[in-house]
RNA sequence: GUCCCCAUCGUCUAGAGGCCUAGGACAUCGCCCUUUCACGGCGACAACACGGGUUCGAAUCCCGUUGGGGACGCCA
């Protein structure tokens, strides 16, 4: 069993790829198969180099291994010119010199008309009349459908039938010499000996063309699985319009590869028993192309947003590192120093962004703190606010050893004796700790940070509470 | 327009004729836990598109309607 991902390089991996890649990816892995990666750029127009790679790198990202590949269509050019040849003699393709004008022509005066366009077959009547061929005037190479049904058995739609008559003599060679992709896909996928072809559900109007070539080829015809197409919130087909649509944009979003792969999997499939969260291997374990779900399905970005927290919290702080380091910029230190304040933060995060950003009062200047205000304006209030923050800031200067439970025991102490709640000291403590309204558990934080910057944040609090008192109440 | 495909909560889905008073998850809204924020727990809201068949019995099978999507290139 051999299956491939062929993705065109025009642009960057859309999620919709991705999830193409992953069903062959899983699909080849439960059945032992092999997993090729097939660069489909008979384009040159719309084929960029840097697209492949990023491609590539994109693919390498989410965890889509291969075995074999990235195989290069544009290396393999003559290959597919000899096959189109072997068609021409053996009368299943024809030359066509019809212009790119006059099929325009032909196409718009259907249109006017109210007809449908369908090729007029000029150039095949004369090639069936037995006219010369020339070869060296420009031309394309058409191939021959001929009338009757075309059938085919696809894992996921079941038995699918097409109307020869309704197709058109199709392109294989363009007239610059290069391919067609109906060419070069069935060339490859033949000579790949490719098994198992799942592909968009775009591709369903494709794959009679490419059965009438299986056949001119006298080829086994692989198996075919024409995936749901994801939608967006619109209900059409996933555009920049309804969100972001690249697997390097949820990247850059924060999103960790192993949380994408998750959500894509689910989408259209599932491993029963009400699973959401789902290992690569366990998935291999299930998979089946069969399973795969017929409608298409509304890519919900905030299920992935929820889908990657869990990702986070679940995953060890050496496994979040390397993730976390473009976002971190200028706090990036080694996986050690950040252990602690990482772990207190990765249930809180839905996105390494959102965690690099929860991090940052933890590396700011202890006079750099910047007090929000609406905690401001919660917590800093009550003429006693002063001498109780001092206090705190003894006793918490005299707490021995400084860890969790001490200091909370110290500082609940103090509140007792002041006969006010815990609350009162423990809420102005996280202002001058983190300049916010909420935080880890505070004792948490305390501890991370170290007495030293605890005190001093304290006393730089108190020290600019008579000012933030005054711009609370303006 | 022609051809093809699809149809369960707002979204992802479970459901293979009786297990369905339709289950789970996200989102939303309550409550609980709690020093805040998350996490977690409990609960609420919320769907078989419609109409005909078939059957003792239909979300499940058949037909039609409606709705949605895709394809109709010398793009892939």
């Amino acid at each position: 069993m051999k299956l491939r991902f062929a993705p065109s390089p025009t642009g960057f991996l859309h999620v919709g790829g991705a999830r193409t890649a992953i069903f062959n990816l899983l699909h080849a892995r439960r059945y032992g198969g092999t997993m090729l990666l097939r660069i489909e750029d008979t384009d040159v127009e719309r084929s960029k180099q840097h697209h492949a790679e990023q491609i590539v790198s994109s693919l390498q990202w989410l965890g889509v291994e291969w075995d074999e590949g990235p195989i290069y269509q544009s290396d393999r050019l003559e290959r597919y010119r000899d096959r189109a040849e072997e068609l021409v003699a053996s009368g299943k393709a024809y030359r066509c010199y019809c212009t790119v004008e006059e099929l325009e022509a032909d196409r718009t005066a259907a249109e006017a008309r109210g007809d449908s366009y369908r090729y007029s077959g000029r150039c095949r009547k004369r090639a069936e009349s037995g006219q010369e061929q020339p070869d060296d005037v420009p031309h394309v190479i058409r191939c021959k459908v001929m009338p009757g049904p075309i059938e085919f058995h696809d894992l996921i739609r079941g038995d699918v039938q097409f109307e020869g008559e309704l197709i058109d003599d199709f392109v294989l060679i363009r007239s610059d010499g290069n391919p067609t992709y109906h060419l070069s896909v069935v060339v490859d996928d033949v000579d790949m000996e490719i098994t198992h072809v799942a592909r968009g559900d775009d591709h369903l109007s494709n794959t009679p063309k490419h059965i009438v070539l299986f056949r001119a080829f006298d080829a086994p015809i692989p198996v075919f699985a024409h995936l749901p197409l994801i939608l967006g919130s619109d209900r059409k087909r996933l555009s920049k319009r309804s969100g972001a649509t690249s697997a390097e944009e949820y990247r850059d979003m924060g999103i960790v590869p192993a949380a994408l792969f998750n959500f894509l999997t689910l989408l259209g499939w599932n491993p029963g028993g009400d699973r959401e969260l789902i290992t690569h291997d366990e998935a291999v374990q299930l998979f089946d192309l069969g399973d795969v779900n017929k409608a298409p399905a509304v890519f919900d970005p905030e299920k992935l947003l929820w889908m990657n927290g869990q990702y986070l919290m679940r995953m060890t702080v050496d496994e979040i590192h390397p993730h976390l380091v473009p976002f971190l910029g200028e706090n990036v230190r080694p996986v050690d120093e950040l252990r602690s304040v990482i772990e207190l933060n990765k249930t809180r995060a839905r996105t390494l962004r959102e965690l690099a950003e929860l991090m940052t009062p933890f590396f700011a200047d202890d006079d750099s703190i910047e007090y929000d205000a609406d905690a401001v304006k919660k917590h800093v209030k009550g003429d006693e606010l002063a001498s109780r923050l001092t206090e705190l800031h003894d006793v918490l200067a005299s707490t021995e050893p400084f860890d969790v439970t001490t200091t909370e025991a110290a500082l609940r102490a103090l509140a007792e004796s002041r006969g006010v709640s815990a609350a009162k000291l423990i809420h102005p403590l996280r202002l001058a700790l983190t300049g916010r309204g909420a935080s880890p558990p505070i004792f948490d934080v305390a501890v991370v940070l170290g007495k030293e910057k605890t005190l001093r944040r304290l006393q730089r609090l108190i020290a600019r509470l008579p000012e933030l008192a005054q711009a609370a109440s303006a």
